[in-house]
DNA sequence: TCTGAAAGGTTCTATCA
DNA sequence: TGATAGAACCTTTCAGA
């Protein structure tokens, strides 16, 4: 680990945590130049080490309090296996990922409430031709932690 | 639903998208004045909407490639339930959910390799005396989409 | 709740070390 | 890679409607 790790580190600990940090300000917390910070964080962009900045949001607040894990496996084994791309008009899905295991997919949806959570399922179901398997979130104790960064170059 | 909350609701849409977009942009955006949208946004701050900004990065890029599903039950049902923060001082869980159904948690992860997702899991058993039931993910398709806002107010 | 304007700070580029 | 400096732009506040 180099010095210069630690410092693109430092920047993108920072900018995790607080993206709207500026740079007068992330520049003292790494003991740099405003510039050579500035110069840093777009490397750290054109690499795509950090790919954007967004806001953080209350989900009850913005009216989407029910958050639930749906697993999803096709209903004919032999499909050809498209579900993201068939699913992605689906905005109440913020997260599909791949996994290994008995499931094809896991989603993290978001919705307004169960009616609404059923209406996501059965076009789930339909758009993609799967069974699914819905966890209700009860409450979430914390979400979107910032993580400690190990940059290799 | 009342003009002055579409016009919320295209700030947060806005903002979740690219949360550095500057007052101007989201002025032209939304159709006001510079210090409108702006005190919108404080306003959307203090009320909790917003409750912060967050630079998105990539997890291959910064040395934590490996993502998982860690669902756990207490070992003995009749322990108190405080695995949230007991967990909590562990850095590689990103999220953790309190669900309905079977487990208990499901807690997002995210570790460098195999063997440091092992050292995790051990962490969390001795930690929070709890059984896990890790399901990992090969890839993310896509992830942490900005959702579509209903605000109620 | 909005607008417009003014002060101060920030971003960004260019140039040099 | 990093520093300095200056122009352009942005943020923030305030008075007025």
């Amino acid at each position: 680990m180099s010095a210069v790790e630690e410092t693109d580190q430092a920047i993108v600990s920072a900018l995790t945590a607080d993206g709207r940090m500026s740079y007068t300000d992330l520049a003292e917390k790494v003991g740099l130049s405003v510039s050579a910070v500035h110069q840093r964080v777009r490397r750290l962009e054109q690499r795509g080490v950090i790919i954007g900045y967004g806001a953080r949001v209350d989900y009850n607040a913005i009216g989407l309090p029910l958050t639930a894990f749906v697993a999803i496996r096709p209903f004919d084994p032999a499909q050809p296996d498209d579900a993201p791309e068939r699913l992605a008009h689906l905005s109440e899905i913020e997260s599909c990922f791949s996994v290994a295991g008995e499931d094809f997919y896991i989603l993290l949806v978001r919705v307004a409430s169960p009616v609404d959570l059923e209406r996501l399922l059965q076009e789930i179901r339909t758009s993609a031709n799967v069974t699914t398997r819905t966890t209700v979130v009860l409450s979430t104790p914390f979400e979107q932690r910032a993580p400690r960064i190990h940059l290799a170059d």
